[in-house]
DNA sequence: CCCACCTATTGACTTATTGTCTATAGACAC
DNA sequence: GTGTCTATAGACAATAAGTCAATAGGTGGG
């Protein structure tokens, strides 16, 4: 779909994306839920991750073949609609624990941010 | 310090750290408290980060250098206690104004998080 | 004095991750 | 058949991270 499209700044600041870090767990999440092909589950992450259109759907596709090479996925092939067959994806019992383990991780994540705000608040009196 | 031990598992799967999205940002938050320098820092970010001793602390002087790069932060000497002269930052106007830009992203990103561990509750049960 | 050890910082090199652009392929509408 | 939209894949450049080694100066012990 859309390909990302230049902002409008001339300084070099470039927005800070989460990355695979945090794509991995979202999109192991959506396949818990139910299988999807990547083109469905790039509008699935719009759930947790409303500006994931400023994304290259590029990048979603190349984690699915990484986590499959991990063994956290495994595909099969789906029916043609429009454009080419469908790879379909399904969670692995190997994913799942890889997304509860992730799952913990992101809690340590939410924690430090947390402490980064309270900071940053206390900094600020 | 500690030049980050390998981890015992046979597996390549490695432990998933913040990178410098959210280092930079607590670099400058520590700064905005008072002037240090990198070895201080390094120990600083224990308030935010509890297991920063994985990281090594390379990545902190050379996240400082970029960031004075950038503008975000000046330096200048310290006095010599143990080892080469120290060099020490200050977070500069144009870093403060960075500070409060990743700290509203970093709000956003928290709220990421929330999506995903709602979810993920969700879909367990 | 000489050595080992701890504090501090820097540099070089390798590997991993991202960004971006291009290619392909089928369905559908006109 | 031409253009448009859905869907996926490949290649290559750019950026970020991981790792190792080097340097430099102080302190304490023998």
């Amino acid at each position: 779909m859309p390909r990302h499209q230049g902002r409008g700044n001339g300084h070099k600041q470039r927005r800070q994306r989460s990355g695979k870090t945090f794509l991995q767990p979202c999109l192991l999440l959506c396949l818990s839920d139910e299988d999807q092909h990547g083109y469905d589950l790039y509008n699935s992450l719009e759930k947790i991750i409303p500006d994931i259109e400023e994304y290259d759907s590029t990048i979603i596709y190349r984690l699915l073949r990484e986590m499959e090479a991990d063994g956290f996925i495994a595909s099969y092939e789906g029916e043609v609609s429009r454009g080419p067959r469908r790879r379909i994806y399904k969670i692995t019992n190997t994913g799942k624990q890889q997304l509860s383990e992730w799952t913990e991780q992101l809690k340590h994540r939410r924690e430090e941010i947390d402490s980064f705000l309270n900071l940053f608040q206390q900094y600020s009196r």
